[in-house]
RNA sequence: GGCCCAGUAGUUCAACUGGAUAGAAUAUCAGAUUUCGGCUCUGACGGUUGGGGGUUCGAAUCCCUUCUGGGUCACCA
């Protein structure tokens, strides 16, 4: 039991015997720094059960806990605010639980039931960018932070493969590519494919300029360009089944697929299964007729199928075309149920999509549910806002696009630039100095993204790039190597056992007090899906550890056991950091 | 136009989901330290939480209204 729980327990007691009035809930927080005092009690919702001034209510309470529960030494009463001083025994106490727990504040998998995270979920007709950059770290981190708060998860992504901007690509290789491949060119697959993809561009582009040179108003031009005629005959001829543009279409996917997995890799992101359109596009057709039965849809007299969601405060949706094939809501209602017959012990799924579909998940869901899936309650949109650059919106067509190969790069080249002059890294490979830089970059990066609430759109300057100071990841980065630095020179071993007894300073119990605080933080950045919970943890972690390694020396310290205490407990921050990182995908360098 | 999201120090972000005097970083200025590792630490400056109303012991947070920015309202995915 949590000394928490046993609070609460000792509070409710208390009502009984002074007031002899039940009470439902006790509200706890984190005592402000202002004041003295670990943890507060808020008594003023208290008020409801119990009409009484606030302040003569904490101090009895006070009164009441001072004496009945060890753990408490103090009390003072500031209004509705009650709050406890703690005793040194039950912070040591904890600090022994710390140190015998290298991954402390995690909790082991309960085998009910399993998450489906859903991320990246590219189109394979160009390479992934900025925004795939964002939704993979978010995905990502969300599927670990669901993981370390006792979830089962499988991480999952749909990959479009099909429709007709995969044939523009197609297309415009078979036209002009003279048959080149990754391996003739040197380029990573899913790059060569995006190349054709823009020549594809170009070329429609001045078809369509000579078709208004003719006389064609430009939205007869659009649609009559001879190019866009072909590559649409060509996505018939894929869905008919014809030989040499499947064929074509595997090639071509191949070398996306092989392009993607390098990046995802540099990326330090996976999956446990893929799921592809082509495989998945014609599955919700079924569940329609179900649908209908049920009388959840309507057909109406061309014989398209519709959801009517005005009595929901939404529109009517269309769920099947007149000429009877899916439409993009239909595939995901078939995937979504498809996925559940896959893991039956997927009880809940999260989608991380941008925001700009907020509308669509929403009436996904609400038709989930009128389905019938109890399923569908445990469904949950991850929704993040775009990421902006100065010059303004991204867009593929213009080559404003900030490719996440180029960025990962670049970032490691900066941390370079700034690591370079330090130079702790003397004795270390070429290869090793490498790593390290990469490492860097990619905190920087990630931690830059992830620390941002999801739903608020980031504005990212390629050219001022990423901070190296202040709340960035290369500065928390720093601080572990720091502390490892420590580590080596220590002369106490720090597998000892923990002191039990021990004179805390103020400075190393402020520092427990924020390694306390782990568990909770976990949990709660897996009820909100938020890895920025965790970023900011680990930054307040870190400025409580510099505040407490400016005050007091560590390896200097008067007594052995203090040195033993200190070491001991430098370490366990250094854990701390490594685990909350682990959770936003970002590596510690033992050196940097 | 209907619906959804965002708006907080000059800037980038927080605020335990209704709690104490709205906090950090950055930038600027002033100091401490010169070391266990250099980018450490302590101050100062900076706010009508877009504006206006309301709800209550208490509002950045909830409700109404209004302004600004973005998204979305496809038989595209």
């Amino acid at each position: 039991m949590t000394l928490q729980e046993s609070l609460s327990q000792h509070i409710k007691q208390a009502f009984v015997t002074l007031y002899n009035t039940p009470l439902e809930t006790v509200e706890f927080q984190a005592t402000r720094k202002d004041f003295e005092g670990d943890i507060t009690v808020v008594t003023f919702s208290m008020l409801r059960t119990i009409k009484m001034n606030p302040a003569q209510l904490g101090e009895e309470l006070g009164a009441y806990l001072s004496e009945h529960v060890d753990e408490v030494v103090r009390y003072n009463v500031v209004k509705g605010f009650l709050n406890l001083v703690l005793s040194d025994a039950y912070f040591m106490t904890f600090f022994q639980t710390v140190c015998a727990n290298p991954t402390f504040g995690f909790v082991s998998p309960s085998d009910d039931q399993a998450v489906m995270v859903e991320y990246s979920s590219p189109n394979t007709n160009k390479p992934l960018h900025l925004g795939h950059v964002r939704n993979n770290l978010l995905g990502y981190s969300v599927s670990e932070i669901l993981k370390a708060s006792g979830k089962k998860v499988y991480k999952t992504q749909i990959i479009n493969d099909r429709g007709i901007h995969i044939c523009k690509s197609m297309l415009a290789w078979q036209r002009y590519g003279n048959n080149e491949t990754p391996e003739s060119t040197g380029l990573k697959g899913d790059k060569l494919v995006g190349n054709y993809y823009v020549k594809f561009d170009q070329v429609y582009k001045e078809e369509i300029k000579e078709l208004e040179a003719k006389g064609l108003s430009t939205e007869e031009a659009k649609a009559q360009a001879p190019i866009l005629l072909e590559a649409q005959d060509m996505l018939l001829k894929w869905e008919a089944g014809d030989a040499a543009v499947v064929s074509l279409w595997e090639q071509m996917n191949a070398w996306v697929y092989a392009g993607f997995e390098v990046t995802y890799k540099a990326l330090g992101v996976n999956f446990d299964s893929y799921y592809y359109e082509s495989q998945t596009y014609l599955l919700g057709k079924s569940f329609i007729q179900e649908g209908l039965q049920k009388g959840v849809f309507i057909k109406k007299e061309d014989g398209s199928v519709w959801c009517d969601l005005t009595s929901d405060g939404l529109d009517e949706k269309i769920v099947l075309r007149a000429d009877g094939t899916a439409v993009y809501m239909t595939q995901d209602i078939g995937t979504a149920i498809q996925r559940l017959k896959d893991f039956p012990d997927v009880g809940g799924m999260v989608y991380t999509v941008g925001n700009e579909q907020d509308y669509h998940f929403k009436v996904l869901f609400l038709i989930l549910k009128k389905l019938g899936f109890d399923w569908a309650k445990n469904l949950t949109h991850l929704s993040y806002g775009m990421v902006d650059l100065p010059s303004g919106k991204m867009k593929s067509r213009e080559g404003t696009v900030v490719d996440a190969d180029d960025l990962i790069v670049e970032m490691a080249s900066t941390a370079k630039e700034i690591s370079q002059e330090l130079g702790k890294l003397e004795g270390y490979s070429e290869l090793e100095k490498a790593e390290t830089y990469t490492t860097i970059g990619l905190g920087a990066l990630k931690y830059f993204i992830l620390k941002v609430d999801p739903k608020k759109r980031i504005l990212f300057d390629p050219q001022a790039s990423v901070d190296f100071q202040g709340n960035t990841g290369p500065f928390i980065q720093y601080t572990y190597a720091r502390i490892q630095a420590i580590l080596r020179k220590s002369p106490v071993e720090t597998k000892d056992e923990p002191l039990l007894e021990y004179a805390l300073h103020d400075k190393e119990k402020s520092l427990l007090k924020q390694l306390q605080l782990f568990p909770e933080v976990i949990q709660q950045a897996a009820s909100n899906y938020s890895p920025a919970l965790v970023a900011n943890y680990a930054y307040d972690l870190v400025k409580e550890f510099n505040s407490f390694y400016q005050n007091v020396s560590i390896l200097g310290a008067d007594s052995t056991s203090e040195i033993r205490f200190r070491v001991q407990l430098s370490q366990a921050v250094a854990t701390t950091i490594k685990n909350a990182f682990s959770l936003l995908g970002i590596q510690v360098p033992e050196r940097m």
